[in-house]
DNA sequence: AACGTTCGCAACCGCCCTTCT
DNA sequence: TAGAAGGGCGGTTGCGAACGT
């Protein structure tokens, strides 16, 4: 079958097709297209919602003249084609917002994608997929784990910031990082005279998102993995300072323990012995000084 | 160079909720 | 007020590029 471009059957969809039955003849008796978007149908949508806006997206798409569903053509548009969609590798500062948002909120993607303006919440699904399970899945522990989750609160998330910091120290910008950033409030989308609404970050975050795609320091950017190499073995100020900002979050969070450090013990120690045998540190999440700080 | 595997991500699926008629 | 229509969201899939052998 060709999967570019089939007929619509009733396989396809929730509600929308079950519930539609004049829609759903009508998409019967027309060739929708599927797969990657062409060029030609970019140019369409793009037109179309420059002269008339969003909304009503199925109609949206007859009008345009483009053999998609509304649900595909919304989300070509929200994911792609927006004008303010941010392309480009996650920042060091964007995944400690991450980090820190799915430790409050779980896989609630586009709650989260909220705080990362023109980021979409497929892209932090796919991120969170792609790098941070991947690294679960190194350590062989479920992301949902307690262990897990304190590995990135009192790891890789005082790390970022350490990172973050040290960027900003060689940089001429005044960055402040604020590790209790995301205390901050939830900040309502604007919408702009019907305009595209418009996440932005909180004005209690403050980090400065000003600089590039790549990263607001003009440094290079790297992952979780990243974050974990070349730090000494000992907890840092901004670590202590990390534990004490933790103990602050709402309920809703991990509690930390008293020291910040009691998920050691449910380490599993054949998982541990594991990591150090493997050699090749530098293709693991932790480097060998990280097993002397977790032991 | 050829082949197999892994990875990243765009796009789709299907459930659920809200809005409309 | 009920059913239809539209939209949002989390989960999943499949393709192409990158990487490894």
């Amino acid at each position: 079958m060709d999967y570019h471009h089939v007929k619509v059957g009733l396989s396809r969809g929730g509600n929308y097709n079950k519930n539609n039955n004049h829609q759903q003849q009508h998409e019967k008796d027309m060739d929708l297209r599927r797969g990657p978007w062409t060029v030609e149908e970019d140019f369409t949508l793009i037109n179309y919602i420059a002269h008339h806006g969003e909304g009503r997206w199925n109609s949206l798409a007859r009008c345009a003249g483009l053999k998609r569903t509304g649900k595909s053509c919304r989300l070509r548009w929200l994911n792609y084609l927006r004008p303010d969609v941010r392309r480009g590798t996650i920042t060091l500062e964007e995944q400690l917002v991450i980090l820190e948002l799915h430790s409050r909120w779980g896989n609630r993607w586009s709650k989260i994608a909220q705080h990362l303006p023109g980021r979409t919440d497929n892209e932090i699904k796919n991120y969170w997929r792609t790098r941070v399970q991947k690294h679960a899945k190194q350590l062989k522990c479920d992301v949902k784990s307690k262990q897990f989750k304190d590995t990135m609160r009192y790891l890789w998330m005082p790390r970022l910031v350490e990172r973050i910091q040290a960027a900003a120290a060689n940089t001429t910008n005044q960055v402040t990082i604020n590790p209790n950033m995301c205390m901050s409030e939830v900040v309502p989308i604007h919408n702009n005279n019907n305009a595209i609404n418009k996440p932005r970050m909180s004005e209690n975050y403050s980090i400065s998102t000003a600089a590039s795609s790549e990263n607001s320091f003009g440094t290079p950017v790297s992952d979780l993995t990243d974050c974990c190499y070349n730090y000494p073995p000992v907890i840092s100020n901004n670590q202590q300072d990390y534990f004490q900002q933790s103990t602050q979050l709402e309920e809703s969070l991990t509690i930390p323990t008293a020291t910040g450090l009691e998920f050691h013990a449910a380490m599993d120690q054949q998982n541990m012995s594991q990591w150090m045998d493997g050699g090749n540190f530098s293709d693991n999440l932790w480097n060998i000084e990280d097993m002397w700080f977790i032991q």
